[in-house]
Order: C-alpha cells, then structure tokens, then sequence
DNA sequence: CACCTAAACGGAATGCGTTCCGGTTGTCAA
DNA sequence: TTGACAACCGGAACGCATTCCGTTTAGGTG
C-alpha cells in the first residue's frame, strides 16, 4: 500500500474542516452526505472513497479526541494509564468513557446508527481490549471479554440519549456491575 | 379510538402472512418494504399505517412468540412466572430471553437497525420494568433502572450477532453480572 | 522532459425507506 | 335505505445514503 496522494490528504483535510464546521454551526441533521460534499467543495463520491460510509465520516469527526483518551488510558498516568491497580483503572476507564460519551452524544449516536456493526469500529474493539485485559488481571476466572462487553454496552449512545442519563447515575451504576469477589 | 375497520384488519392480516412467508422463504433481506406490498396485494401506504415504520412491521412478526414470552414471566409458573424467590426469577428470566434473542436474531436486528431508538418500542420497556421490579425486590439499595438495562444490554442483538455468542457463553456471563451481595 | 498507470475525482444513476395526496369504502346515525 | 364522514387505500413522488463509471491527475520511470 502505497502513501496517501497530495491531493486525497488535501481533500481529507478540506472536508473534514467543511463538516465540523456544519455540526458546530447548525446541528448534526446538516451532515448529511451531499450536504458535506457541497459544503467542502468535493463530489460525493470522494466523502465514501475516503471515509467509507455516514458513520465513517462521523468516527472521523470524533477521532481526535478518541486518539487523546487512547493515549490517556494507554499510556498516561494513573489511574487511568499504567501504575494504578487493574480494578482501579477499570473504574477510572469506565468513568472516564462515560464522560467522553456525553460530550459527542450526538456524533455517536449517528456513528452507531448507520450500520447494525457500526459500534464495532476501532474505537471500540480498542476499548473492549483494553477492558478486557483488565479483567483478566483482575478476576482471572471470568469471561473477560463477555465482561467487557456487558460493561461497554450500557454506555450505547442510544440508551444514554433514550434515557438521559447523566454522568453521575451512569458512574455509580456502572460502578455496582462490577464483580464484587 | 374506534374500533379497526374489517378491511383494515383482513389487510394487517394478509400483509403479516405474505411477510412472514418471505422471511422463511427468501430470508431476511427479502422483507423490503415494497416487496412486501407486492406480496401481499396492498400499496406501501398500507404498510405504513399498519406498522408505522419497517421496524414496527419486524416487530410485528415477533409478536406472536413475544406475547407468549410476557405471558410467562408475568403469569406462568416458576422460576420465570411468579411463585420463585425474585433473584431465581430474575436468573430464569435472563436465560429465557437469552433463548428467545438467539432464536429471532434476524428479526430482531432490523428492528434494532431502523431507528436509533427502534430497540425501545413496547418489548424492551416491558422487559426493562419487570426486571427492574424484580431487582428492587432483591437490592433495594440498587439503581433498579440502570441495572435494568445494564443486564439487558448485553442481549443487544447486533452484539450478540457480531460476536457471534451462543447461549451457555451469554448465560453464564449474565449470571456473573448479577450483584453478589 | 514525455510517458504511463494507479489512484482520485465528480456527479449522474440507483435503490430503498418514507411521505403525500386524491380517490375509495366501511360504518353509523338519521 | 341513504347520506356523510372518518378511516383506509394505492402508488406516485421524495429524500437521502450509496454505488458506478467515464474522466482527470499525481507522481514515479526511462
């Protein structure tokens, strides 16, 4: 695989700025695809090479900060990054994407909706390892990665939004599903 | 409200026929809305009056085996009706739409598909309030709510779909989210 | 510098869910 | 029985995500 043309990266640039620009000014309703197109000066045809799909275009939107907290609980300090014990930093992980969530309940909920497995992307499968993992450390004779999923999915975008949950109530109920043993 | 009119009712009757038989025939991609109207001799307005969106129509088909699901753990014998300790039920109750999930999971994953908010139609409340009715009764110190959907969120259908999980994997992992103390 | 090709481009065409609306038909009251 | 109205009907029209494909161009090669 050979690097990106000049003029592709040129274009990425240009429509990720042209569709940024259209959430923060009139709303998520306005990204649509031929709108963002237009808006970027691009064919539509260029947004789909690019970015694959609706909910493509959106994960890119959020990835800037989804780098920032993958580096956090990568790398960073603890209790979130490596130094804490694992129990703690699940914890500060789960309290931490919970945040995350509520500030781009918008562009996720337009993420997930696209595809049946569009919640499955990167970010996700990131999330779910990095979980995972966790777990295991922790209480080894669980299902780890059942675990993590049953704890990554009450934090859907469509049941945050559909409920309105905030912040707190998703913490302290997130906080009682974890195993006690 | 009135009562539904005779041809109203001949016409809700002959679509969820012709549907159901297209599923079982052709399979689930075969359930487009216009196909459907063609099979069953009515225009797509009918559909929609009928069953208000494609979700509703999926819904529609899962009725029947649905109602014989609520009727059980509403009103059937135990573990799952009422009789059992609630914590027994509550297991019992997991278990079973863990078996109804896997065995629909077709259906139900275009009507998690359609809207954001297509998982929340009249089911999913109803699993969600006798749930969070049998968690009061046995934490009543918990967020009954958000445990409610905590434990059902894993039998989200595109997760269970995407991993690929099979009904002992899900069952045991249920059982180990539920609270200890 | 000219050539070549793989990659990128744009926008028309497609497919499909959903909405709209002018005509039709049960149902009920007089 | 008849008249009137609300509910219903069909299918054309619409909006929008996605795909297709003929044309253009970046950038490496001789």
């Amino acid at each position: 695989m050979t690097r990106e043309r000049a003029d592709a990266a040129r274009n990425r640039a240009k429509i990720l700025a042209a569709a940024a620009d259209l959430v923060t000014t009139r709303g998520i309703e306005a990204l649509g695809m031929a709108e963002v197109a237009a808006a970027s000066g691009v064919g539509v045809g260029t947004l789909y090479r690019r970015f694959g799909d609706q909910a493509g275009l959106a994960h890119a939107l959020i990835d800037a900060s989804e780098r920032e907290f993958q580096q956090a609980f990568l790398s960073g300090p603890p209790p979130l990054g490596p130094g804490a014990p694992p129990e703690e930093r699940i914890r500060a992980f789960l309290h931490g994407l919970t945040d995350r969530t509520l500030a781009q309940l918008d562009l996720l909920l337009m993420a997930e909706t696209a595809g049946p497995f569009a919640r499955f992307g990167g970010a996700y499968e990131a999330y779910h390892h990095h979980l995972a993992m966790l777990i295991t450390q922790t209480w080894p004779d669980l299902d780890a990665s059942f675990q993590a999923d049953a704890l990554l999915a009450p934090l859907a975008a469509n049941l945050v939004a559909h409920r309105g949950l905030d912040g707190p109530t998703i913490k302290a109920g997130l906080d009682r599903l974890l195993p006690k043993a």
